[in-house]
DNA sequence: AGGCCGACTTGATAAATGTCAAGTGAGCGA
DNA sequence: TCGCTCACTTGACATTTATCAAGTCGGCCT
């Protein structure tokens, strides 16, 4: 593997205090891979054989069940997905296919278990993540329950707002996902958008414009325990 | 703290393997307690200053927004809850309060978090329960996204079958709750019992009957990657 | 036993969300 | 530039779910 990869993976949290040996132990074992667009990576109910880190482009995590299929996550590079089940060896629980043309390095899911059998911070940073991610679930749990598909519209469009830092953006992901995400079906989505406008969204293609925050935010009433994604 | 609830923890899969001395350190700073039914233990967005043990009784852990609110799980003997923001040290995502009377462990969180960077097996188990905890709340999520009310019910109905071994069992949590749980109004779920009825449900109180498991089981369509809680 | 309380149920209605089918319009290649 | 494609939008309608207001029923206290 191209050294610049094995910085980047070096970099994330989940690895930055690993032991230089199992580090390169890991290393040795991976590899990293080009896929094109609308590509499936992994397939729910899976052994787990790597645990896999988006090094660039982009990767949308789903799950069917019974004909209808619903999206769960966007991953975005440097970070890892799946890494509960690589280290319960456990099947996978959501399907994984590339957005746009990514890479995306593999580790092998069996070096992932035996270095954090013996690695401290491994296992610390393993924790770190997974409870992160657990958290994460549950905000996203909370938002499904607690907020009709108008509220967690208005709030996704603040926390844009927010990560951005501009009252103008542009979505990063397909409507028809995003509806997806959201849980709901896309003719809702642009309904939603449009009862969106009387609290100051104006929506044109992917291009959003919040003409009144404080508005909007009156609304949306965001949360921390829900909207906050990093804590 | 009386020697039979340190046993009850010891045989924990969390704590089974943590070294002795280490589970001594975390067993002098927690205390027992009883608590009637009904009594908020914690409060979402509260610091998380100990790591609970449902020792006796039952817990509910709920979350609320806006003046609604909902059930996110119920926690029975012996387990633990919050075990997340307890080792990353953030907020509570979710309230919890006892549903009947309780015996409760208290572990402060501290010594929680010392214990777990020095203890390899602790933060090991650690992982396992975290990796568990995340893998049931996304089953949970595509519970929620992927079926109907109904579905969730008929489901619902099937893991208690399994897990009892019976097709005739008590319902072990009030239906307010079971609605709250499920993702829908008391109401519905009422009119959901009713509308499992052709698929062979019968419900008298809180006791339920299955008499057509088969029919049951092709409505419900269940599948491990959902309704599987332990894997 | 009488009667109260609280949980659940039921019915009528409203609101939210999904479905189907027919548009519209931007982007792109010939 | 034309016209195709594909995502998105729109409208009409169906279904699902929530809300509100009475009921019913069992458990429990006196």
């Amino acid at each position: 593997m191209p050294e610049s990869y094995k910085q980047d993976i070096r970099h994330l949290p989940l690895f930055a205090n690993v032991e230089e040996t199992n580090f390169r132990a890991l290393m040795r074992g991976a590899y990293v891979q080009n896929f094109p667009p609308r590509i499936d990576l992994i397939h729910e109910n899976e052994p787990p054989d790597f645990l896999h880190v988006v090094l660039s482009g982009s990767v949308d995590l789903f799950s069917a069940w019974n004909g209808r299929e619903t999206s769960m996550a966007t991953v975005r590079p440097v970070s890892t997905f799946i890494l509960a089940a690589s280290v319960r060896n456990l099947p996978y629980l959501m399907s994984a296919r590339t957005l746009e043309k990514s890479r995306i390095a593999l580790i092998p899911s069996q070096d992932v278990r035996a270095v954090f059998s013996e690695d401290g911070a491994f296992a610390q940073a393993i924790v770190a993540e997974l409870a992160q991610c657990y958290r994460a679930v549950v905000k996203n749990t909370k938002d499904l329950k607690l907020r009709t598909s108008l509220e967690r519209l208005a709030n996704y469009l603040l926390r844009q707002q927010e990560r951005t830092g501009s009252l103008e953006f542009d979505l990063t992901t397909e409507k028809r996902r995003l509806a997806s995400f959201l849980g709901m079906t896309p003719e809702n989505l642009s309904r939603a958008f449009k009862g969106l406008e009387p609290y100051g969204v104006k929506v044109a293609q992917n291009h959003i414009v919040i003409t009144d925050l404080e508005d909007l935010t009156r609304y949306a009433k965001p949360n921390p325990l829900i909207d906050n994604y990093s804590a």
